[in-house]
DNA sequence: TTGCATGATTTCTT
DNA sequence: AAGAAATCATGCAA
């Protein structure tokens, strides 16, 4: 910004020092401080005033012969060489010297980040294509062991797409910029005393300001990167523990299909949804189904490794599906309901026989012995 | 503070 | 790819 304001005035500066060797419009200047009367100041005042009301009396072609008469004076060449050398000399143009290595290193530091993030890699693969580059962010993602939370992608793309938009604007805004300065310039050149190495001085100092920009663009992508990412992990590190009503439902499933307890997908999903296991994950998102997942997998284990201590509950569980599945079958009129009934056994450790497998839930349910040969058995490991 | 319970992750196996 | 087993990390009651 700083910069941006000494540019300004180096501009500014250069206009005045145009439009007093260009001499086409001759104001008189008011001498403030040369302690002579009022009146004269006045009277200059006026002059100048006066002098800019008509100024647009004069006519064009007037103007533009003045002009020309001026740009084809034999000394205007040597004349602008000269003014140009003490610009130089002054050091009105001497600007951008000192800044120029530093940023360099954060760079590509950010760079290289924003690229093993999948931020800034495949969209300039392959000219871009924007179906790919959607499909690309899904799964470019899983590079880091297995961060492939759906939300976690979709947060990052969005991330993606406003970081390739915002450069793209920067970018165009840049070379518009640019284009729109250098024509200013060169314009202005056949009236001012400009060099080529001013204005390509001038391109240089837009570039560095546009890519200042494009560097806290590119921080703040980071930034943004990095919060989602230690959000996301922290979400998975921060452990909460199901509801009671939703362990129970799962519990209940759980010792109800003892004999095969490997909910397909879409009963994990029915008892996703009936448990509503919504462990906070900042943003309110669910990833149910893998819960049930886990649970049922540490539920297997846990249980095949003390059975006795899981017994208690078990039949607690049993007791209570009995209780409703014969309230369902009194409601049913009479129809027999086995707990079984939809199940294959897949694991022959968890197999019953195929007389238990027939029997009415009553039954099979409160007998104590039931389950505990599908796991006691010696096979296990 | 400690020890157990429990959800999640990692690694290995099928 | 799904599941088993081991392990990690946190929650929670005593």
């Amino acid at each position: 910004m700083e910069d941006h304001g000494r540019m300004m005035q180096a501009l500014s500066g250069m206009t005045l020092a145009g439009h007093s060797v260009q001499g086409a419009v001759t104001l008189p200047l008011p001498h403030i401080h040369d302690g002579t009367d009022a009146d004269g100041r006045k009277q200059d005042i006026g002059n100048i005033l006066h002098q800019i009301m008509t100024i647009t009396d004069q006519s064009l072609d007037e103007a533009q012969a003045k002009k020309h008469g001026l740009n084809c004076h034999r000394m205007k060449p040597a004349l602008f060489s000269v003014l140009c050398e003490i610009k130089e000399k002054t050091g009105l143009s001497i600007r951008g010297t000192q800044e120029e290595e530093p940023p360099d290193a954060q760079l590509m530091r950010l760079d290289n980040m924003l690229l093993a993030e999948g931020v800034a890699g495949p969209e300039k693969v392959g000219g871009a294509a924007v179906a790919t580059v959607a499909a690309a962010a899904a799964v470019a993602v899983v590079n880091d062991n297995s961060i492939e939370h759906s939300d976690y992608r979709a947060k990052l793309t969005q991330i993606r797409q406003i970081y390739h938009t915002e450069l793209e604007k920067y970018e165009q805004a840049c070379s518009e910029f640019t284009t729109h300065v250098m024509n200013l310039l060169r314009e202005q050149s056949r009236t001012r005393p400009i060099s080529p190495k001013e204005i390509e001085r001038m391109v240089n100092i837009i570039h560095l300001k546009f890519s200042s920009i494009q560097m806290q663009l590119k921080q703040s992508t980071c930034e943004a990167v990095m919060i989602l990412r230690s959000r996301f992990l922290d979400a998975r590190r921060k452990r909460r523990n199901f509801s009671k009503q939703a362990t129970e439902i799962l519990n209940e499933y759980f010792y109800s299909h003892l004999s095969n307890p490997y909910p397909s997908e879409e009963a994990k999903e029915e008892l996703a949804k009936k448990c509503s296991i919504t462990v906070s994950q900042g943003g309110g998102s669910t990833i149910t189904v893998s819960q049930v997942s886990n649970w049922f997998g540490n539920k297997r284990i846990r249980y095949k490794k003390n059975i006795g201590k899981f017994q208690e509950e078990a039949n607690l569980y049993a007791a209570k599906t009995a209780v409703t599945a014969t309230q369902a079958a009194a409601a049913a009129d009479n129809s027999p309901t086995t707990a079984t009934s939809g199940f294959q056994m897949k694991d022959e450790d968890f197999q019953l026989d195929a007389d238990d497998s027939k029997n009415s839930l009553l039954t099979s349910m409160f007998t104590v012995g039931y389950h505990t040969p599908c796991y006691q058995s010696d096979r296990i490991q």
